[in-house]
DNA sequence: TCCTAGTGGTTAATCGTTTAACCTGATAAT
DNA sequence: ATTATCAGGTTAAACGATTAACCACTAGGA
């Protein structure tokens, strides 16, 4: 049988509100049975049932952080981030992974819902949450990385995803690329139509037609990447600079060019994102645009403990992104 | 405020317990009642407290693992096992990463311990984890990957770390290498003592001299890699073979051998460890041993979940090694 | 001496479910 | 007609903590 806070208190000949008392310190409880106590807990490894706990004081020092993938090291840096943060504020992380499912997503909220957490941090699959509006006025929730401002209620933490598209176009057409391909891998959410719209807006303002035959969709592994690259550039000859938005892919990407003969960056420049440690060590090394996770987690969890505070009102918080210049761009 | 089941009751005409058996089905209810009671339900989007579930229920249906790492691949791809299965069986997961902080460690348990969730699965941090005993006879408990046979009564799965090490020096051996050097990232772990075993194993069979000087140790990071072999090299210098454990710290390695100005295979072959993308990617591409982390991370739920269900003895489980080749071991 | 204030400790209500035990009618069996 | 069986539904006791309200006692002040 397990060891309850009745059993301390009669062996210790107190009341169990004495013995809550000694453990939780919110009553002064003199020395003979204090310590008479505290040598009982001691002697059963007496530990407090925290499933009665949570009962009582509605609240379960536990979030939740719903992700869509735990293979992608950018999500990888997101949680860790949310981890350290939570870990320092005396949080548990419930962690849930939805695998790109949106029905799946659905039923982990709903789930979550039942008071097993006092908050969720979300990245969501899809742009299509409005069902969240069913829940953000009873549970605290906030969007990180990937977000949709029909959710009312719910602030979010984000990277600039404009910029990342921006700045990657802007090098390239510095460096003389007019014909600048994008292999992209999860459409409908707002990272990826962030990063299009930089794109977009850079071919603008230097006179370059935008040309939708230059995006390319693919599965964000590494066979996804190289498929992507084989068929845009089968179908669009005269590209010379490939954005591709996800790391894996751009590994696949690599070795697709390899095999086809095109030697990077001379005949084909590449700009990444992410800042996972193969960029560096591959050939050529990867010039890569970078924001950052684990800043992104850490602020997101922040803005958590603030809603489940009772704070009103919580202002969305965007980091910049920054580039890393390597060789794949033909830069040096 | 929140809607009870109290609520529901009151305001379908029934009790509570009628509600919570049309929830359940653990009764049967007749049409008028049960059909206003769901309709009332699904007005007021009425969901069951889970806390308090669980107090009564003296359960909660969630599981938790601890691992010491989330920026391994090979624990990612445990996580991924463990994740699976639990979604498969109805358990929730709750994550706890350790940063192989062996205090941080011993806390988490104890936190956990607290009748939050029905199991754990742990990757411990050190071989000295004594301290489990304490719980295993109250809390099901399943070692997963490194294991430590002092723990009584917490049944393990675990990949055959003493193939991995034995094979890969074989392997080497067999092309003519004679003096082969190991680069690893954490002593006193299971997994890593039984590669060096399989190492040593390999070599007496083959009538080579065992050298302490050979092994290596490192941070399992690319940097950590880099130095690992720098170092190593400097002061072994008959040294043609490697054989290095951690996947990230293969990728230093690459790189501070080609800023050697080695070639690989020709002056250094390599066997790596771990099945990350990256392996079949980088120039040239990695051999390397491999243990299917999602079918351990699996047939540890599976074990969990026996646990649970009160069986008394679950047996240990060991899955098998295998070897992907590709060229860096100069087998081509 | 009497009153007030403060201190250490206990009593009992409460959190929101589940579920064993009980009750009430109706139906079936004798 | 009497009893036994059964099915649908309710009552109330848990589960294991927290905490407001209360009580008894001591000490200090008037």
């Amino acid at each position: 049988m397990k060891v309850t806070m009745k059993d301390i208190a009669k062996e210790a000949g107190v009341s169990v509100a004495t013995v809550s008392h000694v453990i939780n310190g919110t009553k002064n409880i003199t020395e003979p049975k204090r310590s008479k106590v505290l040598e009982i807990i001691e002697k059963y490894h007496y530990v407090p049932n925290s499933t009665a706990k949570n009962l009582r004081t509605q609240s379960t020092k536990t979030a939740a952080m719903v992700v869509s993938s735990f293979t992608d090291s950018f999500v990888n840096g997101m949680i860790y981030g949310v981890e350290q943060k939570a870990r320092e504020m005396g949080y548990s992380l419930l962690l849930v992974n939805t695998n790109e499912d949106e029905e799946y997503e659905k039923k982990s909220i709903n789930l979550l819902y039942s008071k097993m957490v006092d908050g969720i941090i979300l990245s969501p699959t899809s742009n299509d949450i409005n069902y969240l509006n069913d829940f953000t006025e009873s549970m605290p929730i906030v969007l990180v990385n990937r977000y949709n401002p029909v959710v009312k209620n719910a602030p979010r933490v984000t990277g600039d995803n404009f910029r990342v598209g921006y700045d990657a176009t802007s090098h390239l057409i510095q460096h003389g690329h007019r014909n600048i391909g994008v292999i992209y891998a999860v459409p409908n959410v707002s990272t990826t139509e962030g990063r299009l719209a930089g794109y977009r807006q850079a071919l603008e303002e230097n006179g370059i037609m935008y040309d939708e035959e230059h995006l390319e969709l693919g599965y964000a592994t590494v066979e996804g990447g190289a498929k992507a690259a084989e068929t845009l550039l089968k179908k669009e000859k005269d590209i010379t600079a490939l954005f591709i938005q996800n790391d894996l892919m751009t590994i696949g990407v690599i070795s697709k060019l390899k095999e086809l003969g095109l030697k990077i960056p001379e005949n084909i420049a590449l700009i990444g994102f992410g800042d996972s440690p193969s960029a560096a060590i591959t050939a050529p090394p990867i010039t890569n645009m970078v924001l950052p996770p684990q800043q992104i987690g850490a602020k997101a969890f922040e803005s958590l403990s603030k809603l489940i505070n009772g704070e009103t009102h919580v202002e969305n918080i965007e980091l910049p992104a920054s580039m890393v210049v390597r060789k794949s761009c033909g830069c040096e």
